[in-house]
RNA sequence: GCACCCGUAGCUCAGCGGAUUAGAGUACUUGGCUUCGAACCAAGGGGUCGCAGGUUCGAAUCCUGCCGGGUGUACCA
């Protein structure tokens, strides 16, 4: 329909001015009509003609050209274009499904990304609920999408935390883990990195000590050791990390990652790959490491291997990149990470395009803010003053018991999700464990409600849906409302920005809420017409909601 | 120092490939439940869109400078 009454404007201003265009009807206040363009007013000044004129013009041939569509065109302010369409191609609205943009490709989405030995903090959570919609997004596109979790089990924040292990434990010895109780491992091991960095930096001798641990635990992967009693703590500790992911990703029920790549995976390749590349000349020694020189193409220099010959994360990212593009050969692969990592991630990619020009320049890399506590205090797992994951969502449940109605489980996920999705991507996000779950106003749960009072008439209506036609004021405006899904998913895959679909289908459900408070379905006269825009309003929202990973209960 | 991001109602935020009267939520004031679910609806007050220039018939939106905040800037991730 859209695109439709864009070819026949673009036709119009070609026959009556002989100009190309490309013509983008925006989606104006309703009240000025359905569908607008500000044509005229770009086509003013090359022409040289005032765009009133212009416009009344274009009108005077669209009233004729397009008159089975639009049952109103008129002229407003400076020279807009506004269209009103007839009820029948509101109606025909409703066919238009979001576009396969992405169809028959193969989209790689890396989130989420903890580290094992470390705590799991509320930007976790955000993290993983930005790149489960994300991923929902580019699915909803047409594409195939693999789902990756990458995580440093190597690496000097493991180091620590096992220096840590092994002081708190008094020797290496695998079978004193048995005294954590199994309740506790996520706590104490989050206090064993605490514990870990806070020596690193106050203790020299614990620092020497921690380094040394380190190159153990690379030692280890190299070996392939699964059995001296330093082995044996590690991966039993690496296990109860992944547990722990599992048990996170299983409360926030998120779509299952197709594949986690532990760092150790990929350090070997990332090592080989960059001194294979040293040769070449790509990097180059300097103080004893190995580093890529940003500044020859605008940005930074960074170590790839430092002076101890260990891979440094951006190594490591060298071996995940060829990984990912070794085993899947994807069209695109998104990376979503936090703002703090854009710069660095643009010299690892800058230094990749060096050798493997494919999997970098398909690289897109995604970037939100972080989570702050109400106040404006960033949460640091290094200090240990973490609001961790799971308190997030357990203070999502005590606020719901505050309130006095009892929220379930589905609606606590909705709040935090909802929450969590409605901001654009890239800045930071205030959270308030009281007012970000609050069951009221622009919220999941408002949402939820929303729908379940649409399917409550359904079920109690007897009598079958008809279809539309002769709308009244009210129902127009829901049919509107509704007929824009398509556009708003366009715009939010374009982007890979969910929050538009937060900003649309509250607006759908406001404007829903206020026909329900005015207009009666069951027993009005109307209740046919009626019934069948309840029922596709529903539908509409709960797809919405689906691309956001909330439910749609049908009572609650 | 340099680079990147951000600065819109008291608070939390949409809007930013320029354009019809700057919008929501929250908080505050007021009205609405004997009829489909009041987690709702209706109405009101509240903004020199950080500041100053520039481009344009037209700027919250584009450009420049400044102020304020955040992040990054070699062996952390």
């Amino acid at each position: 329909m859209k695109s439709e009454l864009e070819q026949a404007i673009a036709g119009a201003v070609k026959e009556l001015f002989g100009t190309e265009l490309q013509i983008e009807l925006t989606r104006p206040d309703e009240q000025f009509g359905d569908f607008a363009t500000n044509v005229a007013l770009q086509l003013s000044k090359q022409l040289g003609k005032n765009p009133r004129e212009i416009a009344d013009a274009l009108a005077d041939m669209l009233r004729t050209n397009v008159a089975e569509q639009v049952s109103d065109v008129s002229v407003a302010g400076p020279g807009f274009l506004n269209l009103k369409l007839t009820d029948a191609a509101l109606v025909a609205g409703l066919e238009m499904q979001p576009a396969k943009t992405h169809a028959g490709q193969k989209i790689l989405v890396e989130y989420s990304d903890p580290n094992p030995l470390k705590p799991l903090h509320a930007g976790h959570l955000y993290t993983t609920l930005v790149g489960d919609s994300i991923a929902r997004l580019v699915a909803a596109s047409g594409a195939e999408v693999v789902r990756l979790n990458y995580g440093g089990d190597v690496g000097l924040h493991v180091g620590k935390s096992m220096w840590a292990i092994i002081h708190e434990l008094g020797r290496e010895e695998p079978s004193k883990l048995a005294e954590v109780a199994e309740a506790d491992r996520p706590t104490w091991l989050g206090d064993r990195y605490v514990q870990g960095n806070n020596a690193y930096d106050e203790d020299e001798a614990a620092k020497n000590e921690i380094v040394d641990v380190n190159k153990r635990v690379y030692k280890l992967h190299a070996d392939g050791d699964h059995d001296s009693p330093f082995a044996q703590i590690y991966w039993t500790v690496r296990q109860w990390s992944y547990d722990y992911f599992a048990e996170l990703y299983r409360q926030l029920e998120v779509e299952a990652f197709d594949r986690f790549i532990p760092e150790s995976e990929v350090t070997q390749l990332g090592l080989q790959t960059v001194q294979e590349q040293l040769e070449k000349g790509v990097f180059e020694r300097s103080d004893g490491a190995v580093i890529f020189d940003g500044e020859k193409v605008g940005l930074h220099k960074r170590v790839f291997i430092n002076s101890e010959g260990l891979p440094t994360y951006e190594a490591k990212d060298v071996g995940l990149s060829l990984t990912k593009w070794n085993d899947y050969h994807f069209d695109e692969s998104i990376i979503i990470t936090a703002n703090e990592q854009v710069q660095y991630m643009q010299v690892v990619i800058a230094a990749i395009k060096q050798f493997a020009p494919e999997p970098a320049e398909r690289t897109r890399h995604l970037t939100h803010g972080v989570v702050k506590l109400q106040g404006g205090v960033k949460m640091s797992s290094r200090k240990g003053n973490v609001v961790t994951a799971l308190e997030i969502l357990e203070a999502a449940r005590e606020a719901g018991q505050a309130t006095g109605t009892n929220p379930n489980e589905e609606t606590i996920l909705a709040a935090v999700k909802y929450a969590f999705a409605k901001n654009r991507i890239g800045g930071d996000i205030a959270y308030d464990p009281q007012e970000s779950i609050a069951l009221e106003g622009n919220s999941g749960p408002y949402l939820q409600y929303a729908h379940a009072r649409a399917r409550s008439i359904l079920a109690k209506a007897e009598g079958q849906a008809r279809e539309l036609t002769d709308l009244q004021a009210g129902e127009r405006s829901l049919l509107r409302k509704i007929t824009e899904y398509a556009e708003v998913v366009d715009k939010a895959v374009a982007e890979l920005m969910p929050h538009h679909i937060c900003t649309y289908l509250y607006e759908l459900a406001q404007t829903f809420n206020s026909f329900y408070e005015h207009n009666r379905v069951i027993g009005d006269d109307r209740q046919a017409t009626r019934l069948a825009l309840v029922q596709q309003y529903a539908d509409t929202l709960q797809g919405g909601l689906t691309l956001l990973g909330i439910t749609a209960p049908e009572r609650m």
